[in-house]
DNA sequence: GCCGTTTTCGGCCCGACTGTTTTCAGTCG
């Protein structure tokens, strides 16, 4: 069993046991333990197997170590089972909502009978859900765009989660019989930020029977929904569906091509094709004979010019093969075929990372180990970022508490050898537009990055004013995750990208691209408009733990998908020429 | 439920905001 699926269980035994209202340590102390196993890289039914005191991990008692051995050993965790039969599971999807917590989902369930999400829509629209005290016009209202948006997002996993989950799988699926290569298709390897399902290919040049046979009987499968002698479809544990296609090497470039999309590229490409009197499909590109009946064209008909590598495919049509996360059909067909296609970035050039928080505030670790983790990524370079005093809950630093942080770095600056720790923050923009700190403690930063934290209901125009007024302070060198989306459970604020950006441009502002699998934020379109005004743009992690500073290909993945390169990030920049880019604004 | 002692029970981050209230519960971060 994954720890992905360990974690996933014990997060729904722990919503489960807040709906049922049990004391709320017991359910932080789920938390606390899911949060911290989140962050283990090695597989925990590894160290099950190996006998390992699961207690010794930080927060892991002797209980919680017991429900992850026995989710290991039986895959099943009877406590939850136990729980499940009092309290519907599916009340927790009610939680997911925005305004629904656990309390309301609770009550929805004794004083309506609702226990899902359609229950909830129905009781919205025919009035029960107004009429309940505790609930008005606005909450229903509320609500209702919130289902819409769960609606449109369900089922779509977090590339992060897909990445992780899809693993097991691949290393299986690559001791196969006769299987000489697996691999990841589809908007997996496209590096979308969200994906439906997951598309694999696997090279066979004999029986493809126990190929197929190999698939279906992965340990992961909860069911099979397709098994044919080509394609197979599977829906993991997990809930991620998975479709294999087995094919010979003759063919492979071409289907990994085809299945890797987008749909609207592969059109653009065929449709280049068909022009040069070619057919281009799964199984390879063929010369399409001109005395042959339309309805003779078998899949492999006409003359086989290529269909072994993806290189193959695009030399037919006289393209350069073209980088799959930009295979989006947004003009990278006219750039290859005139030459200019970019040349993007590579997680290779990230030389620092400016959006990293400590304990001095909501972060798990020292600024001392944030640092050292940085140094052993490679990097020159990390901002402290910690919160502005109005996120009390996340122990936001007061200007004395800044003060006696700057202490701190000017200490570890001068133990850390080639390695800086620039002084900064990240301050909330308030209701109005200001900032959470005084101007003089922002003069005395290396670096201050802004973001909203709160009010995200408010219109279009206040929201940009908000931010506007904010970037107008010549303090601000960088705007944080500028939408303030949480991909799958909140839409952006209302806010103009585009006037935002242009202020930037004006005010020499950098935006940043939050690296965070969860936010991915900005998004691959706004990021390549940030390029084309010439606005920087820099990718953080917001890593609040040392495993978070992993996020950065997330960042710098979908950085690829809005066509950045090398110039367009900030934080390619060496040391000194950052230093000097976020010492201009003030001079 | 976990942790750390005060060694076996008490403490565990809490302020802002919303929508509904009329004094506050629930949600969010």
């Amino acid at each position: 069993m994954e720890n992905l699926e360990i974690t996933t269980t014990l997060r729904e035994l722990a919503d489960l046991l807040e709906i049922q209202g049990a004391n709320p340590f017991r359910i932080r102390a789920y938390r606390q333990a899911i949060q911290t196993l989140a962050g283990i890289g090695r597989p925990l039914a590894d160290m099950v197997a190996s006998g390992e005191d699961l207690t010794a991990i930080p927060t892991v008692g002797k209980d919680i170590a017991a429900a992850i051995t026995e989710l290991v050993e039986t895959g099943r965790l009877q406590r939850l089972e136990d729980l499940s039969a009092d309290i519907p599971r599916t009340l927790v999807a009610l939680t997911r909502l925005e305004g629904v917590g656990p309390k309301k989902a609770r009550r929805l369930w004794q004083e309506l009978d609702v226990s899902t999400v359609e229950a909830l829509e129905s009781a919205a629209r025919d009035g029960r859900l107004a009429a309940l005290e505790g609930f008005g016009a606005r909450s229903v209202e509320k609500i209702l765009r919130s289902i819409e948006l769960q609606r449109t997002s369900i089922g779509r996993f977090l590339l992060s989660e897909a990445d992780t989950l899809i693993r097991p799988l691949i290393e299986h699926m690559r001791k196969a019989p006769g299987v000489e290569r697996v691999d990841v298709a589809g908007s997996l390897r496209r590096r979308r930020e969200t994906v439906g399902d997951v598309d694999l290919l696997a090279l066979c040049e004999s029986d493809w029977i126990p190929v197929m046979a190999h698939f279906t009987g992965f340990s992961g499968v909860d069911r099979v929904t397709l098994s044919g002698e080509t394609r197979g479809a599977v829906v993991l544990r997990s809930g991620l569906p998975v479709d294999l296609r087995i094919l010979p090497a003759r063919s492979y470039g071409a289907a990994l091509h085809y299945f890797t999309g987008s749909k609207e590229h592969n059109v653009a490409i065929r449709t280049l094709g068909v022009r040069q009197g070619l057919r281009i499909s799964e199984y390879g590109v063929f010369r399409v004979d001109p005395d042959t009946d339309e309805d003779e064209h078998g899949v492999e008909s006409g003359e086989r010019i290529g269909g072994r590598t993806e290189e193959e495919v695009f030399e037919a049509v006289g393209l350069p093969w073209i980088p799959p996360v930009i295979r989006q059909n947004r003009g990278e067909v006219e750039a290859a075929r005139e030459g200019r296609l970019p040349t993007l970035i590579e997680l290779e050039d990230i030389r620092g990372d400016v959006h990293v928080h400590s304990t001095w505030s909501d972060g798990r670790r020292s600024i001392e180990e944030m640092a050292r983790a940085c140094m052993q990524k490679g990097y020159e370079y990390m901002a402290v970022t910690d919160h502005s005093q109005i996120m009390a809950m996340a122990n936001g630093l007061t200007p004395e508490r800044v003060r006696a942080q700057a202490r701190e770095i000017d200490d570890l600056n001068g133990r850390l050898d080639g390695f800086r720790i620039l002084k900064a923050l990240e301050v909330d923009i308030l209701r109005d537009g200001t900032l959470d700190m005084p101007d003089d403690v922002l003069e005395g930063l290396d670096l201050v990055i802004v973001s909203v934290h709160s009010l995200m209901d408010m219109s279009k125009k206040e929201m940009t004013e908000r931010i506007l007024k904010a970037l107008l302070n010549p303090n601000v060198h960088i705007l944080a995750h500028p939408t303030g989306r949480k991909l799958n459970r909140r839409p952006p604020y209302a806010v103009d990208v585009e006037v935002v950006l242009q202020a930037a441009r004006e005010l020499g502002v950098a935006v940043e691209l939050n690296a965070s699998p969860r936010r991915l934020d900005l998004s691959d379109v706004h990021v390549r408009r940030a390029a084309e005004l010439g606005v920087p743009v820099v990718i953080n992690t917001d890593a609040h733990a040392p495993q978070h500073l992993d996020n950065m290909g997330y960042g710098v993945d979908q950085a690829r998908r809005g066509w950045l390169q090398r110039a367009d990030v900030l934080n390619t920049r060496s040391l000194d020429e950052m230093t000097r880019w976020t010492s201009r604004r003030a001079a």
